[in-house]
DNA sequence: ATGATTGCAAATGATTTGCATCATA
DNA sequence: TATGATGCAAATCATTTGCAATCAT
């Protein structure tokens, strides 16, 4: 389901490919949000950053961010539940399914849902976006 | 497809019935979002009541917005490409159409979509939000 | 009078931005 | 040394909150 681990060197040739110049402090930060990661705030990523790569600073999270989101390597996810954007580094069409309970996020594979939308044909749906909410139980 | 406009009255009544205490500012906020308005930001409404009603405070507006959504009269909606919750006097369950270009939200009645998740039964779905994204063609 | 409601301004939380410093080609 | 990246702090935006003044009962 989620894509295996990048290596650093994978990661910096990934970056290189979107024409993002790969630092050490972008590395680390995509080391931590395109792999090991699971939908994490930015607030997140700079809690895991501050422990295996201290003096990188908030804003350069951010700012990274931004620049994953606006090369594709990364998605936005804004929940009902929460201010925060969360970061999704499954870049496939997917839906989501949110516990309302414990707030745990959970990718649903497309094809999970059958979704057929019957509308005027002046809409033109470009893309979808799903999201199921409930508890799972055990 | 949207709900015909309520009277003073009528609102005073949904108010009463919701357990609000149905003062003035609260009765000119709910005529224009729980009638006139069409998903509006919380500024939006302050803008219109600006004109309405004149010394109504942003702090009363938010307030009483979320009071409305804490009693169901009202949905919050967040979108994607805003930062602002938007306000959605239909609470009945249907979708949203979000045209890219112009940015209108366009409301989608439930049956207009056919949405079969298929999920494993630790999956307990109590909702559904979906949100189509595309444009309109004229 | 009493308690609820309001308005204002200050506080908050998430995110962005300006700018001086720093690293690297 | 020029270009871009970083860190910090201040700015911004949406929203919330504290509190004193006001309203309705």
């Amino acid at each position: 389901m989620r894509a295996s681990c990048l290596t650093p060197q994978e990661i910096e040739q990934a970056l290189k490919q979107s024409g993002i110049n790969p630092t050490a402090q972008r590395i680390a930060i995509c080391r931590y949000v395109l792999c090991e990661a699971d939908h994490p705030t930015a607030e997140e990523v700079k809690h895991w950053v501050d422990q295996n790569f201290p003096k990188l600073s908030l804003a350069t999270v951010y700012n990274t961010l931004k620049i994953l989101v606006e090369v594709g390597l990364l998605h936005e996810v804004r929940l009902p539940n929460s201010d925060s954007v969360r970061y999704d580094h499954n870049v496939e069409p997917h839906h989501h399914f949110l516990d309302d309970r414990t707030g745990e996020l959970v990718d649903i594979p497309a094809d999970q849902v059958k979704l057929e939308p019957k509308l005027g044909q002046q809409f033109q749906v470009d893309s979808v976006q799903l999201l199921l909410r409930g508890r799972r139980v055990s």
